[in-house]
DNA sequence: AGCACGCCGACT
DNA sequence: GTCGGCGTGCTC
């Protein structure tokens, strides 16, 4: 095998393919498929990924590998086999498949640099040149690039005075430590040991030590337990009796903490009858695919626990994927202490060397659990025996770019091919799962009781509407906030939920309702308060916040809706007595923020938590009786068919957050929509009515899970030129697909400007479309040229989660 | 994506 | 006649 095909590190359609290069005969036998290496790629080197061996190439002249990154295989042959899989179904290129299967530290960087040929050259340099070159050989190109000696560069370099020199570099990485291993044999040492002085006691020590361990160590480590400089082992180091090595340290962002390991609890009958199909199917080796329906508090994750304790016992491995937003320390503990130091933890938290150590752990396997995010479905684990998706329904599983793939369906696949159960938890299915479940496709399990026997919150609707006509202008309903008192006074915690990021809010005029938009996006501004500005969440377009309308004059310009910050000063105001922790994107952004606030709110030290999104999941606090939720709507209103799922699933979550223990619980939903569906029947914890209800919308309207999406978004600054390219894309798919699919568009996207650029996009829905992937590659190859000049854009989504 | 090659307008 | 503008096409 002499030959590598490469896939290049260039993300682009006519680079999409394997290039063929020779193997130098030192490598030969080494590399194979799934090493990075590096290349040259046309004057330049890039850096590349070998997908397969062969013994002849296709083209008459190879080139040869310039450089080995690897000496394991980064992706396993299975990883390289989902890349494929992706790139069919997300349109999107292999390179762009591998990168985010890999940690980003493993990314390659590049770096042009210009290095003198010989020192006779420099007289001959140009005078502008000269300079750079005056007390050192070799330069960075970005340094020269925008400046007025480029042009002369240029011509120096023509000249063949100045070589350009491309650079790979493989950017962070290992963190390593000095350590010292044993360079002789046994006898030779104990021979020495004898005959050293007897002042050397210190290098006595450091022997008898190494003797024992029998491995490399750390000489901090040595220094350490021996309680020594590291004045003897350097003595040991020169007369050659050990040897200097570099031992991988791992950063460990969780080693200043103690776990206390906990042991599996006694299942419940219900827990007990859901896990039995579980543990079969890891016994048996048999690929299922679960969806564990368990109310909120029903024990899912013990469930969790126990079926990765038996996958660990058959000697498999374990992959367990969480939304990022609920990768929180609770979560983090619970599984560091079952699982002790088998386990990795994937999240964005995480520094890019502490990811890449995480993954390293994972790739050496050192571990055999896996604990993260979206991308950690992609952990490179060869000996699978199960995977979880927790909360199943959250949209984060979906990602936004390209590949813009889904977890579950990785996982899914994964699970087919290690022959493994796979498991996705919800409390709030999404449709499209509980009804494959009912269709026999998954196999439901469900857990219908509350793990401490507590009851389901007992939850009241308040309408906003009817407050504001009995001349309650405030955020509180007067429900909540008697409730609020109360609790105050028993010494019990409340959580408000306020669906507001940050603590803005958009602005009208009174008078005439104008609303100040940004000039690069059709979005409205929100105002930031800190900086008494209006600032648009897209493009970070900022302005000066009116004090007159500039459509009507009136000087009525008030601000609307209100973030998290603004419930907090009203809190203050109104309960002066409380004390409130406040958790949005604004206060938790710092590392470790987060972790201190909830500690804050579980000592007691607070009594109200006011927070966003991230506080509807997994939080379980025992004196938690009160949760409110102070606008159930801002979601409802939304562009997005899922508008009334994500209500609900939202609801339902944030409700479980009450009453989990002893004491019992209660919600209060404020909205100005109460008659709702969706917010009725989340008051009522009635999710197979909701399921009901809402299939019959679902089927009407021809939306998943009764047919398939695609989108196709257009972007481009010239309006003209989007409406006609979506056009045109939408009267072909018209021609070329069944009349049973569905074209709508072409029509402007919810946001139909976004930094300058016009968006316009052409949905379909269809059921069966053998071909609809060969035509969506024609689009993409059709309009390429395009893409490329004129800066248009085409972005392709199947199967998408956001309308925007 | 980058970069070289190549074919046309404004300068010494 | 040359420098440099960016259209075109290639990268194993």
């Amino acid at each position: 095998m002499s030959v590598a095909s490469v896939i290049v590190d260039v993300a682009a359609k006519q680079t999409d393919r394997a290039f063929d290069y020779a193997i130098p005969d030192k490598w030969k036998g080494i590399i194979v498929p799934g090493m990075r290496v590096v290349v040259p790629f046309g004057p330049r080197k890039v850096q590349g990924f070998v997908v397969a061996l062969k013994e002849e190439a296709e083209v008459k002249r190879v080139k040869p590998i310039a450089d080995l990154l690897d000496l394991t295989p980064v992706l396993t042959p299975e990883l390289l086999e989902i890349g494929h899989w992706l790139t069919e179904k997300t349109l999107c290129f292999m390179i762009s498949a591998f990168q985010v299967m890999l940690p980003a530290a493993m990314k390659a960087k590049y770096d042009k640099e210009l290095s003198l040929l010989s020192k006779e050259a420099y007289e001959q340099l140009h005078e502008q040149v000269k300079p750079f070159f005056q007390s050192r050989s070799s330069l960075k190109w970005s340094e020269v690039e925008k400046t007025a000696a480029a042009p002369a560069f240029h011509r120096d370099i023509q000249k063949g005075l100045i070589e350009v020199v491309y650079v790979v570099k493989n950017k962070g990485n290992k963190k390593t430590a000095k350590g010292v291993k044993l360079n002789q044999s046994l006898e030779e040492i104990q021979q020495f040991m004898s005959e050293l002085n007897k002042q050397a006691e210190k290098q006595k020590q450091v022997l008898s030590f190494m003797l024992n361990r029998n491995e490399e160590v750390a000489i901090k480590e040595i220094a350490e337990d021996l309680q020594i400089t590291s004045a003897p082992i350097k003595a040991l180091i020169n007369k050659g009796l050990l040897a200097e090595t570099e031992i991988e340290i791992y950063r460990d962002p969780y080693q200043d903490r103690y776990f206390t390991p906990s042991k599996p609890f006694q299942l419940t009958d219900e827990q007990a009858e859901a896990i039995a199909p579980i543990l079969q199917d890891i016994e048996e080796n048999l690929h299922d695919v679960f969806l564990m329906y368990g109310v909120t508090g029903s024990g899912k994750t013990e469930v969790y626990l126990q079926s990765i304790d038996q996958v660990l016992k058959k000697g498999k491995e374990a992959i367990m994927l969480v939304p990022e937003i609920s990768l929180t320390p609770q979560m983090v503990k619970r599984f560091k202490e079952r699982f002790g130091s088998k386990v990795a933890v994937l999240h964005s938290g995480l520094s890019t060397g502490e990811k890449y150590d995480e993954w390293r752990k994972i790739q050496r396997k050192e571990v055999s659990v896996v604990v993260g995010a979206r991308s950690a479905v992609f952990a490179p684990f060869e000996n699978l025996g199960l995977l979880i998706i927790d909360e199943e329904h959250e949209t984060s599983y979906k990602q936004e770019e390209n590949p813009r793939y889904h977890a579950r369906d990785v996982a899914i696949y994964r699970g087919q091919h290690h022959q493994c159960p796979v498991i996705l938890g919800s409390a709030t299915p999404t449709l499209e799962s509980f009804a494959r479940a009912q269709k026999g496709v998954y196999k439901l399990l469900t857990l219908k009781q509350r793990m401490n026997k507590s009851s389901m919150p007992s939850v009241d609707i308040v309408d906003m509407r009817e407050e504001l006509r009995s001349g309650n202008r405030s955020m509180f309903s007067t429900m909540l906030f008697e409730k609020m008192k109360d609790r105050l006074e028993k010494g019990e915690q409340i959580v408000l939920f306020l669906n507001k990021r940050g603590h803005s809010s958009f602005v009208m005029c009174r008078d005439c309702g104008y609303v100040p938009t940004c000039e690069h996006c059709e979005i409205s501004l929100t105002y930031h308060r800190y900086q008494n500005k209006l600032k648009c969440h897209y493009c970070g377009h900022e302005e000066h916040v009116h004090t007159e309308c500039p459509e009507c004059h009136s000087e009525h310009i008030r601000f609307f809706g209100s973030g998290t910050q603004k419930v907090e000063e009203e809190l203050t105001k109104v309960l002066p007595e409380a004390r409130v922790v406040r958790m949005d994107v604004d206060t938790t952004s710092r590392k470790g923020a987060h972790e201190k606030l909830l500690n804050k709110f579980a000592s007691g030290e607070a009594q109200i938590l006011l927070g966003t999104q991230m506080i509807a999941k997994g939080l379980d606090f025992p004196n938690v009786t009160l949760v409110g939720v102070l606008t159930a709507d801002t979601m409802l209103n939304l562009p997005d068919f899922r508008a009334s799922e994500k209500t609900f699933q939202l609801l339902t979550q944030v409700s479980g957050r009450a009453g989990r223990h002893k004491l019992p619980g209660e919600v209060v939903i404020q909205t100005y929509t109460p008659e709702h569906y969706s917010i009725q029947l989340a008051s009522q914890h009635d999710y197979d009515a909701f399921y009901k209800h809402e299939m019959e919308i679902r089927k009407m309207h021809k939306y998943p899970p009764f047919f398939y999406l695609a989108l196709v978004t257009v972007s481009h600054e010239n309006i003209a030129k989007v409406v006609s390219v979506t056009d045109k894309i939408s009267q072909y798919l018209r021609q070329k697909l069944s009349p049973q699919t569905t074209i709508l568009g072409p029509v402007a996207s919810p946001i139909a400007k976004i930094k300058d650029r016009y968006r316009y996009q052409c949905m379909l829905k269809y059921k069966l479309e053998p071909s609809l992937i060969p035509l969506l590659k024609y689009i993409l190859e059709r309009y390429q040229a395009e893409m490329q000049k004129e800066n248009l854009t085409i972005t392709i989504d199947l199967n998408p989660y956001s309308m925007m």
